[in-house]
DNA sequence: GTAGATACGGAACGCACGTAACGTATATGG
DNA sequence: CCATATACGTTACGTGCGTTCCGTATCTAC
């Protein structure tokens, strides 16, 4: 049973998307009007908040279609890939629009709704993929096998949003070494 | 050398701070705004601006000004007081209003200052009655003494605020038990 | 082909944050 | 006493999010 009524036009979500996506580059999410998209775009108020909700919801859908997947490691160790893929999520922190991040931030916090569409979109398949590299690990024979993966990248991706988005620290190599080693110790096979 | 000018009225805060606390118990955060506050207050909203850059900042000192200080656990092990002082922690982070510790984590991510602020008036104090505990612990030989206390703690409030704010997870006590369990491994002294 | 449902654009609105302009009040320093 | 600096209240404003109303257009179902 195909949906009741007009269609929705898929030509005004792609000038909305490109839309976004220019004024984001030309001058950043504070200058980023829903006014502005609008115009942009060639495309009524009331259509795009028919298709987004907010203002967090419009740039996260948008920006999340165009980003490219994250690169899954492959250094031959745990320790490695963690740094690895670690200092990738730290340099994505660390380059994103902070006034963008936060709005997404307080939207998640306040929108059980809009917090489990970043989820599902974004934090759990990454996960999933980081799984896959510890569990390479565990076939190995380097990680214990009754390891928590999951609690374990969630640990660390964690406390990284904690100190580099709340406590506006610098994250560098040695800091995520560290990290890297706090939480290792205890999964390590030959650690005991 | 007193301040030049006309000094500020200190009725005036104390009427602010009333006004936002019984407003926020009243019909919580959304429901808060500064022309209410000033209405309640019988203040005018540039003096509220005068002592409150924002929204967020003008929440945030009346209630960080109110809070009482955490309990500082004593149960024998660090692991103990661990626990007890995460549930705490989590129990208050579960109970807060998500509206309006959303804009304050909007607030600390985009704007460095108030960060500071909220770090130097709440995280690094608790943060520091903690430490106390762990070097308690490592004193009576629980625990190794080249752990980095800070770090630790760091690891375990940025996971939890992660976990239960952004992810909306519910965190009960054996939720609590599993992390601290991983944070502690490495660092017990008997564990070598 | 007609009815019902939904989309579109245009325009206006409500709301709330944060500022600005103005006159008045209260402090310090000479 | 007078100049200067800041506070206070009143009022009005600018900006931007999100909504609503309305007339028109485009689908499906019967």
């Amino acid at each position: 049973m195909p949906p009741r009524g007009r269609p929705r036009d898929a030509a005004l979500d792609e000038r909305i998307a490109a839309a976004v996506v220019a004024l984001l580059a030309a001058d950043g999410y504070e200058a980023l009007t829903m006014e502005a998209v609008a115009a942009a775009a060639n495309v009524s108020k009331p259509a795009l908040y028919r298709r987004h909700a907010s203002k967090a919801s419009l740039v996260f859908s948008v920006v999340a279609a165009r980003g490219e997947a994250m690169a899954v490691p492959d250094t031959g160790t745990v320790a490695g890939d963690l740094q690895l893929a670690l200092e990738g999520f730290v340099a994505f922190l660390g380059a994103v629009d902070r006034a963008a991040v936060g709005d997404g931030l307080a939207q998640m916090t306040s929108d059980a709704e809009f917090a489990g569409r970043v989820q599902r979109e974004v934090f759990d398949p990454d996960r999933e993929r980081m799984v896959a590299v510890v569990e390479r690990a565990v076939a190995r024979g380097e990680v214990r096998p009754d390891v928590d993966a999951r609690a374990l990248l969630d640990d660390l991706a964690g406390v990284l949003v904690y100190r580099i988005l709340l406590r506006h620290e610098v994250q560098g190599p040695a800091e995520v070494a560290a990290l890297v080693d706090r939480a290792l110790v205890g999964v390590l096979a030959d650690a005991r």
